[in-house]
DNA sequence: ACCGAAACTGAATCATTAC
DNA sequence: AGTAATGATTCAGTTTCGG
């Protein structure tokens, strides 16, 4: 009892030294991930990206999170055996991940068939929720030499929140915006990293799963804001890093190889960040202040008594001195009001109601946006 | 001992007995898929294609922003109490799969990122081998409409064998042709099920997810072979039926509703086989942007079975299922054996063959354009 | 009959803030 | 904690309807 007292006691001094400890930005920590990730306080980064290994079948490469080797069995047990100490080892490290998110962060993982589906499995159980698969269809895919399956020209990433019930960041708008005005989809088509990008060490690839930048510019501008920590636990050379930097996002890696971290620690000096103008992102209505219809009414933008109607004009409303509009024998709220003439669940009054000005018929959004440009310059 | 012996025998008497009971080709069994597979003979069919729920686990209802109703899938059979019975559900049924499979036989299962990592990793469990997995990009999802998250634009299928060592049927120059002589990838464009394929029962559909046939058309023609077996567990309104009857495969489906098994049987009977089937059952069918010869012919524009023949009629051949032609003894793609034929080393099918189309003669490529008119507009 | 507008639809884990 | 108010949000089609 007393030597659990006392282990208790110097484990709360540890999370509380944790807590206080400055997260190590902008650096890379050596050693295992899980046990590197240990050293980080709870609840202190915003985004994990984590791009795994997934060589099961080639065996021998898989250690557990206390280093020690993963024994190679009888051909009978091989198969489940190392299917288990992957599983072990992807539970290990997203438990990691999990404390060391924000209740209000977020998991990125990408894989290939090999252990995609263990992942995710293993991702739902910890409590991570879904929120999208996203399809990353390479442009100029390897050839399946052999002809003996379809060429493998995807990989998989998984976007998960930490539940079902958490909140979480979606950069709604820069992602229409990227796509062209088109909501973003769930496939995305991108080059494989290769050409300048693609690092070289005396001619020959410095890693062989290099990820383009591209991949994780997007990852970050959908899901991340200006100044969140990302937190890598399989930087490699750094993709993440190099990204990050060029975002405005902070960043911390965990890396293993000693070559990897110097390839790295240059790439990521290099990067030029992009500046202010560059970094400005389409921002959805969410973002600008809120104007109460009220106001308008108040400061006479929008007179008593002025008539709306929707755009079909198949209601016609009156805007009454304190903000509410009435239509014959019923009233309420911009919003309100539209929803009940309607019969719909809900209804954004802003686009809904119309009126007369100058000369042309315009939602009362317009004036909205009249009155924010005259008001906040 | 003797007991054990006794049992031994009785065992393999009901296997013999199992073996020589014929299979129930074209057939829809009823009641639970589980208990309905543990009747069939082991070892017996050579492909199984699998669409079970996908417990989805939806929220509340769901309005689009202009209020309409958006017609969730609520239905009883896809709701779990927690994603171990999920598990246990999926292992099950993968058991009986996997024992009536032959040695050399295959697995397709589609899902979507609710339930496919539970089924891969399971799968892997009990001893198949993942030889792809394939992305159904959907040319016309339904768009994300709160904007909370990317539009979920695909689903998933993955491809898997007996084992490691198995081996399985690939018949990799029919997806080369049908892509227009490039391997086929991984990343599958085709629309969801909508339009005259789409079945309704007094206006309303018939069923909620029912895939488009150009799925199980590919899906058949690139893993079967013509006479072989395909068992359906969640046969639904019998897409896998109505595909196998038309590409000449043999069928037996699993369904648990009367409903969908009569909806089914109808709609099987009135499949026509190959030839003369395609062009009216496939007509409003769309694809990738680039168009390649197959997409034609599986979509029904072009009817395997047509005869072609170039402006001077010395040549004539005939379309096949997979969008290579066969003059003869001859047969390749539209270009190769326009080729051949002409003793050219090359030569642009798509101009140098015609058909007869609404009685006049017309090269090929005017049907790609009638194509990609309706299709690109 | 033809054309254009409007309505309808699809495997969907689909909101946030103030009180 | 729950309830109420505010207000943000859709793509590629096919089918139906009015002129």
């Amino acid at each position: 009892m007393g030597q659990t007292l006392a282990r208790e006691r110097a484990r709360a001094t540890a999370v509380r030294k944790e807590a206080s400890a400055p997260l190590p930005l902008g650096t890379i920590l050596g050693g295992d991930c899980v046990e590197a990730m240990r050293g980080l306080p709870s609840a202190s980064v915003d985004m994990v990206f984590a791009d795994p290994p997934y060589n099961l079948q080639l065996g021998g490469d898989l250690n557990r999170p206390d280093g020690s080797h993963v024994d190679a069995v009888t051909d009978a047990w091989d198969k489940f055996d190392s299917f288990g100490s992957y599983d072990a080892f992807t539970r290990d490290w997203l438990t990691e991940a999990r404390r060391v998110l924000k209740p209000n962060g977020s998991l990125w993982v990408i894989g290939s068939y090999h252990n995609i589906f263990r992942v995710g499995a293993q991702l739902q159980d910890l409590g991570f929720w879904i929120l999208n698969d996203v399809v990353w269809r390479k442009s100029n895919p390897m050839p399946n030499f052999k002809g003996t399956r379809f060429t493998n020209a995807h990989e998989t990433l998984i976007w998960a929140s930490m539940g079902e019930k958490a909140r979480y960041t979606f950069n709604y708008r820069a992602m229409k915006t990227l796509n062209d005005e088109l909501q973003m989809r769930s496939d995305w088509v991108l080059p494989i990293c290769a050409g300048p990008e693609r690092l070289r060490k005396e001619g020959v690839k410095a890693h062989p799963t290099q990820k383009p930048e591209a991949l994780l510019y997007r990852v970050m501008l959908a899901t991340t804001n200006k100044g969140d920590v990302v937190l890598d636990p399989f930087f490699g050379t750094g993709t993440t890093g190099a990204v990050a930097k060029r975002l405005g996002r902070e960043w911390i890696g965990c890396e293993r190889e000693a070559r990897y971290r110097d390839i790295a620690t240059e790439r990521i000096e290099a990067a030029l960040p992009l500046d202010e103008s560059a970094l400005t992102t389409m921002q959805s209505r969410k973002a600008a202040p809120r104007v109460a219809f009220g106001t308008l009414v108040e400061t006479g933008w929008i007179g008593a008594g002025t008539p709306l109607f929707d755009k079909k004009r198949r209601h016609v409303a009156t805007v009454r001195a304190d903000g509410s509009i009435v239509s014959g024998s019923a009233d309420g709220s911009i919003h309100g009001l539209g929803a009940k003439l309607q019969g719909a669940p809900s209804c954004n009054g802003w686009t809904y109601w119309h009126l007369e000005h100058e000369g042309a018929t315009k939602p009362l959004d317009a004036i909205r946006q009249l009155y924010l440009l005259a008001t906040e310059p």
